[in-house]
RNA sequence: GUGAGAGUAGCUCAGUUGGUUAGAGCACCAGAUUGUGGAUCUGGGGGUCGCGGGUUCGAGCCCCGUCUUUCACCCCA
């Protein structure tokens, strides 16, 4: 019976197993290099700490289950609540401020489309117990650190940043209720996507006042944070907030990937400072990372009230993206092969299994044919398998107990004891 | 969950108005090549034409359903 793969995931062959692992790899070397420490927690979590953030509808998106105990479990959709747990369960005994980074697997049940599998890898970056755009600046720095230290430039990417604060504090100088403030966030993060025609309605439909809806638009026009009308105290904090944090990105030298945009929202009900999302510049991929502020978190999963801000990216935008800028290899190397040993007749062939054995007890890569025969052949297989060395076993062998070392990428060849080849190593 | 396109060898794809035993390139294996590598040539293996049903004397081709996939919508932590 031949069963398939499962809807939105991926089987990851050699080839492509060694992308994933370019990206991965790249994402744990930026996080180390901005003093971020790795964690990881369990890969399904109780049903509830997913439902508490996002209600009830959320549970469609998940991959649930009921364990034998009856406990309704879910895979993780994402790694924040869990981060959440983490650190609230030894919250006074973490030194601050908490730097972690993780590049959990996650599930979500989705319909499946371009950028987006049911199945991913995120890299997340967050820090804990600092509140003051410094840390903003930091999670931003690193996330762009990364890109462009895969080649990426200004004029492929730019990090669009705005400020829940300042937008809250705009809509309430205006008068918009407190408690209506979630549905506009919604509409305004969605305007984007929407026809003008389609955004009035809807605006209309959430701000029937005229006037109101005006200075709305008017606002949202701002294209710098320069330009913000200050109404009030509280949104001259908040400006005040924006434009020490693209000071402090200025300071890190990372200012031309950075933009002010209005429109970043977040769909995300959580996010109560800097928000911002990096895109590519023709816009038309998904986010390929998005974060920000959330200074309630820790409080709502039941611990104390901590500052936070962190971001995740994941692997599968970045792959598009990549690939469209020729900056992901498509044949990058599955291993690396020091010595591979080759054996002309079948009586030399324990003898090839004892020393590749040696050379690899030496720590050195090694590799031999089950085959012997013809040097030729074996060495194709050896040139195939982009060994660095190829070591030949036949007449010189039986002879006098000499190998033939071959630099594959010299051509070059010389003969060498089989004793002090391998004290050499 | 909604809508549209696609599905033929491991991969990329041909396949005539429906007509005998379904093809190519690449990849793989072997030989040419009995001690020196990415080439060339020759040969070989590999297919329930996604699956199920229907129309027909006859279906890879037409119709219906279903699964998968791609793209868009909803959603997007």
């Amino acid at each position: 019976m031949k069963i398939p793969p499962v809807k939105g995931t991926r089987d990851f062959y050699p080839p492509i197993m060694a992308r994933r692992n370019f990206i991965v790899d790249g994402w744990k070397k930026a996080s180390l290099r901005n003093g971020f420490e790795e964690y990881d927690g369990p890969i399904f979590e109780y049903l509830k700490m997913y439902q508490i953030k996002s209600g009830d509808e959320i549970v469609e998106q998940l991959f649930n289950l009921t364990d034998r105990g009856d406990r309704e479990l879910a895979i993780r959709p994402e790694i924040t609540p869990t981060l959440a747990r983490m650190v609230n369960q030894q919250v006074n005994s973490l030194p601050r401020p908490i730097k972690w980074f993780s590049v959990p697997r996650l599930c979500r049940a989705e319909r499946p489309q371009k950028g987006r599998l049911r199945e991913f890898f995120q890299w997340n970056i967050d820090i804990i117990g600092i509140d003051d755009v410094r840390a903003d600046a930091e999670v931003i720095f690193t996330a762009i650190d990364y890109l462009r230290s895969l080649g990426l430039t200004s004029k492929d990417i730019k990090a669009k940043i705005s400020s829940r604060k300042l937008l809250s504090a705009l809509l309430r100088s205006i008068g918009i209720d407190e408690k209506d403030l979630s549905a506009i966030y919604v509409l305004l993060d969605k305007k984007a996507k929407l026809s003008d025609e389609a955004f009035e309605e809807m605006l209309t439909k959430q701000v029937p006042d005229k006037v109101m809806q005006d200075k709305i638009k008017h606002f949202m026009a701002v294209d710098s944070v320069e330009h913000v009308v200050i109404e009030n105290d509280e949104v001259a904090r908040a400006v005040d907030e924006v434009k020490e944090l693209f000071k402090l990105l200025e300071l890190m030298g990372v200012a031309d990937f950075c933009t002010f945009d209005m429109h970043i929202v977040r769909g995300l009900a959580y996010y109560t400072g800097i928000v911002f999302e990096i895109h590519d510049v023709v816009g038309e991929l998904r986010a390929v990372c998005g974060g920000g502020r959330f200074d309630n978190l820790l409080r709502d999963f039941g611990g104390p009230e901590i500052a936070a801000t962190g971001m995740g990216m994941g692997d599968c935008v970045l792959e598009i993206l990549l690939e469209q800028n020729g900056l992901i290899a498509n044949d990058l190397p599955t291993r690396s092969i020091d010595y591979y040993i080759i054996c002309t007749e079948d009586l030399l062939m324990m003898q090839a299994i004892s020393l590749t054995a040696k050379i690899r007890t030496a720590g050195k890569c090694a590799d031999f044919s089950y085959k012997s025969g013809k040097v030729g052949k074996l060495m194709k297989t050896a040139s195939e398998l982009k060994a660095k060395n190829c070591i030949i076993l036949g007449q010189e062998f039986i002879d006098g107990q000499e190998l033939v070392i071959k630099d594959m990428q010299t051509g070059q060849q010389k003969q060498e004891k089989n004793e002090t080849f391998i004290t050499s190593l």
